[in-house]
This record gives structure tokens, C-alpha cells and sequence, in this order.
RNA sequence: GGGCGUUUAGCUCAGUUGGUAUAGAGCACCUGCCUUACAAGCAGGUGGUCGUAGGUUCGAAUCCUACAACGCCCACCA
């Protein structure tokens, strides 16, 4: 074994042998019971950020530590066509030779985009593999290849005949760059600074004007009417006047409508139905005609003066702006903050746009889905997400879901002359009414999470009835950003109870997002993410799947920073070489079937056995409610604080008794069955340098039950156990090393050099400690660098010596002229006033009649416990400071 | 406008149901060590009135109220 760990060369090996030997297949046969994942499928617009990393080694710690525990665990992975944002990416690479999907046409162009999707999704492969995801690679799907389209067009059709999908005219969230409808969902809103422009719009008889407010001037050429609402006492009189449009000098009738609100700006509005979703509303109350002014690229057009004809629509409103005021009908511009929807694609301002458009009928998919969240069959972590998801359940609106796009499901509607509208999973070869041949399908394809609300079940092969969907299905956790919350939890688990009758999924875990460490998202327009790719070869995965967990609270967001990965390459390497020290200490090959008897443990076996346990139970615990972060500290604490740290300094020294084979063997042993233990508890989350420590330790010991298992993936997970546990000797110990640290601190503070050895006295504070305490001589000798060691109730205190008082047991360390009085003195005399302090606090409580009468036993008797140790530390390190004081 | 979250050491953050003599890590910093597993390491140390103000309680970082700062989500007042 080298002497630093090197994960490069460790990790593809380990992945390979993986593979090779099918350990990620899931088999729909096992008679054991079942945990699946969904993997949420990464778009194929390009590679993998740390986000995705994040996602992935979540549940792939959640899929090995049920592997281990005996399951039989399914991780379906897949990756999603993500129909605006890949059109995006080709259409850009295509500009760059100067073409466009329209100069390609449909055909060619989808087949520029399968070629860029064949690219990604191998890049994207890879990376998960890297990562060490155990996912069933067999499985993989595409929410494009044809089992998943057959799903898509059987839902859009059942859908259809059940009548939750509609196709309508009705202002919808149009992307102008994309040049597609979006969803609500879609359309992201940001607070922006804009002006709210005060317009004077003259009365038809020429009798004055009134004034109407609003952000988008551009659009008053499309106005309707004008309206204010009908309990407004101002306007009144101006009920029967007509208004005429400036520039485009129309008449427009005054209306009333309880919608105005008659706080705001002038009490009068201006109504667009073509370009506002609450004009829109206004307009069908009062059957205005809705007057489009703009085309899909959001230039201006239609029935319009000549000289806006065909200008951007930003520049359209500067125009018609500086235009209106050199007529003197702008009576004043004021700033104003409002929030505007941005495409979620490419952030253009997303423009309110009256089209035909397909829809699904939301609020009867919702109730079931709204249903298992308030009675908890589904459970969110954390909880807080819980409400996020009812509000938005609560006021659900019908999903838009027709996109003016080409790369995606094509939808299964097909239009005959006749006038026949045809919805059909298969492409029908005549209509059916008619009979005619001639028919043309929709142009349009279906929003991307169309597809990707089925997927916990498309995935596995519905609506075929199979085997591996009985097992599998439903799933068990959905781990994802909560970004995503409602464009797809919220519609699989709507989808899951339609189509399957079944919730898809009964915990759904939330992390956060990932941020660099001034709190920036990780973002590549903002060129501050870190490639895992790089990350990986220099850490390693496992330092990277390490780093994130350990510094991340559930539900948090990530921050992450080039020195992140310190962490778990340090703790990593620090394994590598406890575990190199120990197998070097094997000479041949040792094997044995159960642990030493009781008899032959020593006190230091006892305690890490019991600390072990403590270990096992808080990282199963830990990983199931989902506190990662949680997990690694304990195994961290474990393994480096009381395994290396303590255990294995402890166990140095039986490593060399050569002349005593037993306890040579059982120190070895023992060591190999903790190590093994610590392997197999942090495997989940670290798995490739565990299973390679695994094989060499398996090549030296032999040990029934516990390295039987070829591979670490396949063992069994550390269960607790209750009869390992021992509460007096953790006691002992906590005794033991705080001795030791009063010992180390002295020689610290003293400045005394590791190489001078000095010797000790302690007094103890009773028999049993004493007991104890002597029983451990060498070890204390061993820790605190000692020569020779004295403890003895009668024992007379050595002449001048540093001093500590652990639990009234009165500590010693001399070596002549090491020992600095100056520094013992203020030493003695922090720790007296630290105790003076204590002790104050402690009698105040223990005087008070409130607490006294009030507190429960248990914790009044506590309390007089620590006052009485209390008492004696202090009397006996004021003893020692006086007496040092005098020498 | 509604809702949610955060505020703890110089920095980044843990702290599960209120109670373990001293509120924990990592990084940074200081001191001493290349002690034959590990300098990506070892031993020791400095540093915190737990955002502010009240309240509940025998007891509050933890529960309640108000306030402040920052962040996020949702929302059809142009």
C-alpha cells in the first residue's frame, strides 16, 4: 500500500469491477423487499455541474446503505430530452455556421439535435459513473426513446377523452426568443426598476381627457377600452363618453369593472386584451375584440400606424413615448418597481400573448395529490417544503402545455380538411369521418414535463403490466432541488395518482442549492462553477461526495469553495493510512471466526466495541432521516477522533508483543473488526476507497460474517447492538483521557519537548478510580510520554510539579527544571477562577427555592453531584496553587 | 402584497424533543513536534454576553411575541 492514497488510479478500477459483475442490477425476482429511486433525469443540454453531483451521490448514498442492508434496491437512471433548452443550445451552435433550424427544416434539424443529445448523454454517463452512482445502467431511459413516447401519447390521449385536455385561445406566457408559449411555471419573476407612464387619453367630443397609468405603453395601440371601476364616484359622469385612441385614432367605449382598483394611478386603466392576462379577463366580460399589436418575435404589427410597423417593442414604447409627449399627452413619468416575467430558458421579458393553445385541467389531477400531503402519506424533507407544495396545490391553474417548438413530443392531434379533429396514440391513416387521407398533425410538440411527469413509471415499462414495475413501483425517495418543486414533484405525484393509482414516491427529499463561497449560484454565465470532472482526479469522488455532505445541513444550500475538498481528501488519507499501519502489521495471514471472548477483551476493546456501537446506531438513524451531514460527522468523529486517535495508539503496543501470539492476534483482530466496521458504516457515502481498504484487509484477515463478502457493497451494514455496549467503561475512559490531556497540557503549556520523558503522581479521589487509573499505568505512561508513573491514595505529592485536578484526582507531572512556576501559577489560577465561577452559579440554583421545589429529581440531584465535584476540584487546586505559591 | 428561511468563534457552518461541570466542527491563527501509520499529520492553545428587545419557565442558542438585516419562493394593481 502506498503511503499517500491516491484515488486516480483506485477509482475506475473499482467502478469497472462493479460493472463487470452486475452488483447495480436490480432483479424484479428478488424475494427480498425493494427500495427504488427515480433518478431525476439531467437535461442533455450539456455535462454535469455540482448540483447534479449533489443530487446524484444523495441518493446513491441512500441506495448503497439500503443495498447493504439488505434490500433489493433499483436506482433507475435516465436522462430528459429538455425540449426548450436543447433546441436552444443547437439553434446556437447552428448560428455559429450561420444557419438556422428554418433554413434546415424539420427534419434535418431533429436530426442535428439527436446527434448533440447522443454527445451529451454519453458525456453525462460518464460523469455519474465517475461519481460512483450504483444506478442499474440496464434500465437507462430517455424521455424521448419509444417506450416513454408511447406513455406520452397514451396520457395525452386518455386525458383528452376524459376531458382534462382542451385546446383554447386564451393569453398565455410567450417567449419572444424562444418563440413559444410557456407554462405559469415557466415564466420567472423578477422585481425590476421600469416607469409607470401617465397617459392623457382624450375624450371623442373633444371635452377633455382622462388620464390612465401603465408600464407598457407600447401596447395602449392594441387598447380596447378604458376602464374604472364601477363604484368610483370621479368618473361617474364619464360613462357615457367615448374615449380616442391617440396615434391610432380609434374610438374606445369607457367600461366598468369591478377588477380596477381605484387606489392605484389614476383610477383608470387602460384595457389590452391582446396583451395582458387581466385585460384579457376584461375584455371577455364585456366582449371587447382582443387587438393584437405584435407578432411572435414581439415586434409590432397588425392594424397600426405605418411608423411602428415591424420595430422591437422596447424601442416601439421609446418611440411612441417621446411621440405622445410631443402631442401633450404624457402627463408625467414615474419610477416604479414591478416584478416581469422572464422566459426560465433564456430570461427574455416574456410577453403576454394571445394564441391557441393546448391545456390540461389541473384542479381535478390535484385533489388526490393535494390529499397525500396533508394527511403525510407523502413526506417532504425538510418539512417547511410541505406547505410551499399545498399553497401551490391549493390555487392550481390549468398547464399550458403546447410549445412552438421541434424538439420534443410531437402532439398526437391530427386536422382534416373536413374540419375532423383526430387524437389518436397512433398515427391514423384516414379520418375517420370523412375518410379522407389528407391529415395533418399539430405542428406543435409538448412541454418537456409532460413527458417528465410520468417518468417514476414510464420509466418502467408502462402502460405495459410487467414484472419489474410490481416490484419497483411505486418508488421510495424523490431527492431534488426544490426549483423544481412544482414543474415536477408536484406533477408526477398528480400523474402517479391518475394514471397508476398510486403515489409514485413517499419521500421527497429537497437539498439545496449549490453557491460558490461569496453565496453566488453556481452558474456558467457567471463562470463560477467548479467542474467535478476537475475536482475528481485530484480529490477523488469519494473526497468530493465527502466534502459536500459533511458541510451541509439538511435542506441547505452548498457552499462550495477550492478548499472544500480538504476535508475529505484529508480524512480519506487518514483512513488509507490507519488501515496501511494495521495490514503492514499483519506478517501472514490471520483468520478467526468471532471475536476474542469477553474474557480476553482488554478495557480499551471493550470501549471502542461500545463506541462502536453508539457509531452504528447514529449513522443508520442519521442516513434514514436523510441528515447526511449528520452521518458524516459521526463516522468522522469515529474514525478519526476515537478509532485512530485513541484505539489504534492504544493497540501500538500489543502489535509488537511477538512473544505473546494471543494478544498479538486478538489486538489484531480486534483492530481489523473495528476498521472493517468503520469501512462498511461509511461505504454509502464513500465507496470507492472502502471497498478498496476492503480487499486488502480481506487479503490478510479472514473473519467469519464479517469480511466474507468479496465486496464491501454486498456486506451487511453495521447493525447495533445492544449487548456491546458499556456505559461504565466509556466512563472510565472519558476519566482516562481526560487524565491524559491534563498530562499533555502541562508538558504543552511548560513547553516541555516530546523527547523528555518525566514522571507522574496521581492522588486519586477514590478507590475505584484508583483502581482504574493504576490498571492503565502503561497507557497513560504511553500517551503522555511518561518514564514512570505512580498513582496511590497515600502517595505524597512531589515536590514542585505541574498540577491538574481531573474529577478530584490530583495530577502531577514533574521533570526537574522543565517546569516553569510562572506558567503553572497563572495555569492554576485561570482554572481556580473558572471554578470559583462555577461553583457560584451552581450554589445560586441549588439555594434557589424555585428550582428546588420546581426542577424534577433527577436534575436537582445532578446538580448536587456537580456542585460536590466541584467543591473538591477547587479545594484541591487552590491547595496545589498555594503550595506551588510557597515553594 | 403574502409566505418561508437565515442571523452562533476571524471565516463557513452544526447544535434532533428546553437540563451532561466548559455551546461544537472544519478552516484560519498561536506554541511545540519530520515521535518508524499518517506534515493531507501529531500534541496543546487563543477566540463566542448564540441578531436586538421583551416574554414563558426552576432552567432558553433551543419555545412565544415584536423588531432589524440578509436571502428565497409565490402573487393578474395596470
Amino acid at each position: 500500500m502506498e503511503k499517500q492514497y491516491d484515488p486516480s488510479i483506485v477509482e475506475d478500477r473499482w467502478y469497472a469491477h462493479w460493472m463487470e459483475r452486475n452488483y447495480f442490477r436490480a432483479d424484479e425476482n428478488s424475494s427480498k423487499q425493494k427500495y427504488s429511486i427515480v433518478i431525476p433525469p439531467p437535461n442533455v443540454t450539456g455535462v454535469l455541474h455540482m448540483g447534479h453531483a449533489l443530487n446524484n451521490t444523495l441518493q446513491d448514498i441512500l441506495i448503497r446503505h439500503k443495498r447493504m442492508k439488505g434490500f433489493e434496491v433499483m436506482w433507475m437512471p435516465g436522462t430528459d430530452h429538455a425540449g426548450i433548452a436543447t433546441q436552444n443550445v443547437v439553434e446556437r451552435r447552428l448560428a455559429k455556421e450561420n444557419k438556422n433550424r428554418h433554413s434546415l427544416g424539420r427534419e434535418t434539424f431533429l436530426k442535428e439535435v439527436w446527434k448533440w443529445k447522443e454527445e451529451y448523454h454519453a458525456t453525462i454517463t460518464n460523469q455519474l459513473k465517475k461519481l460512483g452512482s450504483s444506478c442499474d445502467w440496464s434500465r437507462e431511459r430517455f424521455t424521448m426513446d419509444e417506450g416513454l413516447s408511447l406513455a406520452v401519447r397514451k396520457v395525452f390521449v386518455q386525458l383528452y377523452n376524459e376531458g382534462l385536455i382542451y385546446k383554447g385561445k386564451y393569453i398565455i406566457n410567450w417567449c419572444p426568443r424562444c418563440q413559444t408559449a410557456l407554462s405559469d411555471e415557466e415564466a420567472e419573476h423578477k422585481e425590476i426598476g421600469s416607469k409607470l407612464y401617465h397617459l392623457r387619453y382624450p375624450y371623442a367630443d373633444g371635452s377633455g381627457y382622462v388620464v390612465v397609468a401603465t408600464t407598457r405603453p407600447e401596447t395602449m395601440l392594441g387598447d380596447a377600452a378604458v376602464a374604472v371601476n364601477p363604484a368610483d364616484e370621479r368618473y361617474k359622469a364619464l360613462k357615457q363618453k367615448k374615449i380616442r385612441l391617440p396615434l391610432a385614432n380609434r374610438e374606445i367605449p369607457f367600461i366598468e369593472d369591478n377588477f380596477v382598483d381605484r387606489e392605484f394611478g389614476t383610477g383608470a386603466v387602460k384595457v389590452t386584451p391582446a396583451h395582458d392576462p387581466n385585460d384579457f379577463g376584461m375584455g371577455q366580460r364585456h366582449n371587447l375584440e382582443p387587438i393584437a399589436v405584435m407578432d411572435e418575435t414581439a415586434h409590432m404589427s397588425g392594424d397600426i400606424p405605418e411608423k411602428y410597423k415591424g420595430m422591437d417593442r422596447f424601442a416601439c414604447r421609446k418611440a411612441l413615448t417621446e411621440d405622445l409627449i410631443a402631442l401633450d399627452l404624457v402627463e408625467k413619468i414615474e419610477e416604479h418597481t414591478h416584478s416581469v416575467g422572464h422566459c426560465y430558458r433564456c430570461h427574455t421579458v416574456v410577453e403576454p400573448y394571445y394564441s391557441d393553445q393546448w391545456f390540461v385541467r389541473m384542479k381535478p389531477l390535484a385533489e388526490p395529490a393535494l390529499k397525500a400531503a396533508v394527511n403525510d402519506e407523502v413526506r417532504f424533507y425538510p418539512a417547511r417544503w410541505k406547505k410551499t407544495y399545498i399553497d401551490w396545490m391549493e390555487n392550481i391553474r390549468d398547464w399550458c402545455i403546447s410549445r412552438q417548438i421541434w424538439w420534443g413530443h410531437r402532439i398526437p392531434v391530427w386536422y382534416c380538411g373536413c374540419g375532423e379533429i383526430i387524437v389518436s396514440e397512433e398515427t391514423p391513416a384516414a379520418c375517420p369521418k370523412c375518410l379522407s387521407s389528407k391529415l395533418e398533425q399539430d405542428n406543435d410538440v409538448l412541454d418537456t414535463w409532460f413527458s417528465s411527469w410520468l417518468w417514476p413509471f414510464s420509466t418502467m415499462g408502462w402502460p405495459q403490466e410487467n414484472d419489474f414495475m410490481k416490484k419497483f413501483y411505486p418508488t421510495d425517495a424523490l431527492a431534488t432541488a426544490p426549483e423544481i418543486l412544482f414543474f415536477w414533484v408536484a406533477r408526477m405525484i398528480m400523474a402517479g395518482y391518475h394514471f397508476t393509482g398510486k403515489l409514485p414516491f413517499t419521500d421527497v427529499i429537497l437539498h439545496g442549492t449549490v453557491r460558490d463561497k461569496s453565496g453566488r449560484k453556481m452558474s456558467k454565465s457567471l463562470g463560477n462553477s467548479i467542474d467535478p470532472l476537475e475536482i475528481i482526479p485530484v480529490y477523488g469522488a469519494d473526497a468530493l461526495r465527502f466534502s459536500m455532505f459533511m458541510i451541509t445541513a439538511q435542506g441547505a444550500d452548498v457552499f462550495l469553495g477550492k478548499d472544500t475538498f480538504d476535508i475529505g481528501r484529508n480524512f480519506a488519507n487518514k483512513l488509507w493510512n490507519a488501515s496501511r499501519f494495521l495490514i503492514s502489521n499483519i506478517a501472514e495471514p490471520i483468520s478467526f471466526d468471532t471475536l476474542p471472548p469477553k474474557e480476553r477483551l482488554k478495557a480499551e476493546d471493550s470501549w471502542i466495541l461500545s463506541k462502536l456501537q453508539h457509531a452504528a446506531r447514529a449513522m443508520d438513524e442519521s442516513i434514514s432521516s436523510f441528515r447526511f451531514n449528520e452521518a458524516c460527522h459521526t463516522i468522522y468523529d469515529f474514525a478519526w477522533r476515537e478509532f485512530c486517535d485513541w484505539y489504534l495508539e492504544a493497540k501500538k503496543a500489543d502489535f509488537y508483543q511477538q512473544d505473546d501470539l494471543v494478544r498479538r492476534n486478538d489486538a489484531l483482530s480486534l483492530c481489523g473488526y473495528a476498521l472493517a466496521s468503520i469501512l462498511k458504516l461509511l461505504h454509502p457515502i464513500m465507496p470507492f476507497i472502502t471497498e478498496e481498504i476492503w480487499s486488502h484487509l480481506r487479503s490478510k484477515m479472514s473473519f467469519e460474517n464479517l469480511l466474507n463478502s468479496e465486496s464491501i457493497m454486498l456486506a451487511s451494514y453495521p447493525e447495533y447492538d445492544e449487548s456491546l455496549v458499556n456505559e461504565s467503561i466509556e466512563n472510565k475512559f472519558d476519566l482516562l483521557k481526560n487524565c491524559i490531556t491534563a498530562l499533555r497540557t502541562i508538558r504543552a503549556e511548560n513547553n516541555v519537548p516530546p523527547d523528555k520523558t518525566g514522571t507522574a503522581v496521581i492522588i486519586p479521589a477514590d478507590s475505584e478510580s484508583g483502581q482504574w487509573l493504576a490498571s492503565q499505568s502503561a497507557a497513560i505512561s504511553q500517551f503522555a510520554k511518561l518514564s514512570g508513573i505512580t498513582v496511590d491514595e497515600n502517595a505524597r505529592k512531589p515536590g514542585f510539579a505541574g498540577t491538574a485536578v481531573v474529577r478530584g484526582n490530583q495530577i502531577f507531572f514533574s521533570l526537574e527544571g522543565l517546569i516553569d512556576k510562572n506558567v503553572e501559577i497563572e495555569r492554576l489560577t485561570k482554572e481556580a477562577n473558572r471554578l470559583k465561577g462555577l461553583v457560584e452559579s451552581t450554589k445560586k440554583r441549588l439555594e434557589s427555592e424555585n428550582f428546588v421545589s420546581r426542577a424534577p429529581a433527577d436534575v436537582i440531584e445532578k446538580e448536587r453531584e456537580k456542585y460536590q465535584g466541584l467543591l473538591v476540584n477547587l479545594e484541591k487546586t487552590g491547595k496545589a496553587l498555594s503550595n506551588l505559591m510557597n515553594e
